[in-house]
DNA sequence: TATTGTTATACTCTATAACTATA
DNA sequence: TATAGTTATAGAGTATAACAATA
């Protein structure tokens, strides 16, 4: 049997095709705000636990430490989050939210839920509600874990 | 009313999450066999409708026209697929699939059939299929046409 | 004048490695 | 010796523009 389904009944190609929609579209309509998705990721880790280090975030987020200086980098920049000293650990910095990054995050996760609204809009909403319940269990099973998103997994030793 | 879903919550994070995983285990799997999900799905269109000129691979896949020509290079090194005159057209060239191809195209598609098995088998066959009928039906809704990857949709004017 | 395929260049993103200051 | 943060450099991937051959 080899009759080949078409790519658009295949699972993996569904996901990858909704993956890269979702970023582009997600990219777009924040860059009103002047912030992307990542930086969105990060403050509403930071909106889950205030003070985290660096390195909290970067497996949180599951990106690279590298990466993430950047990132705090320009949280700060803009006002939206600043380093502080660590209480216990004088390597490390504790991140910590200022107003201005709450307001923004206010604004985007707006933003998100538009955009989600529209996307499953075509669908009854027991069905969205059903699509989200199958995504997660999916998402476990795979083993990705909640709040991670797995950008930068294959290095086979070390990361962040 | 400003509770701040977490993001494992959001469809829109859980589509990007799966589909960074889903390009990544995939590109993993497909490595001993030596070729990439895009070369999968081009050799997926191939098989579909042979002859087609690089430019309507253009439009299938939605990858540029400057990525097809090294895309199709690599088909040809690899002996599975070679240029011929298009026959009505003396601009185009007309990309016609070898048995090389076909057969790696059996292989790569067995590889991607057992990865969407294992991804899927935590749930009921029952909502396997229900997932795939609800990623379908959003896909379509926001506009992707079926077999197109919008890796690089964006560019306002012009593409491929 | 527009289109197909091609090549070259620039730019972005990321991976690797090294360095510092602490632990 | 190991870890948190930082910086610099190199590589992969992609976008932009230009070109030759043909429509």
């Amino acid at each position: 049997m080899t009759t080949s389904k078409p790519l658009f009944a295949h699972a993996a190609f569904l996901f990858a095709q909704m993956g890269f929609y979702v970023e582009e579209r997600f990219t777009a309509l924040l860059a009103p705000l002047g912030i992307g998705p990542r930086q969105h990721g990060l403050l509403s880790v930071l909106i889950g636990r205030d003070g985290q280090t660096q390195q909290q975030l970067c497996e949180a987020l599951d990106i690279h430490r590298n990466v993430m200086v950047g990132m705090v980098d320009e949280l700060e920049k803009r006002g939206f989050a600043e380093r502080r000293r660590h209480p216990t650990d004088r390597r490390a910095h504790a991140v910590h939210l200022l107003p201005a990054g709450r307001e923004m995050h206010i604004k985007s996760e707006e933003v998100l839920n538009k955009f989600e609204a529209d996307m499953l809009s075509g669908l009854p909403t027991a069905d969205g509600a059903a699509l989200v319940a199958l995504l997660q269990q999916v998402s476990q099973h795979v083993g990705l874990r909640p709040e991670i998103h797995p950008a930068l997994d294959q290095p086979p030793g070390s990361r962040c």
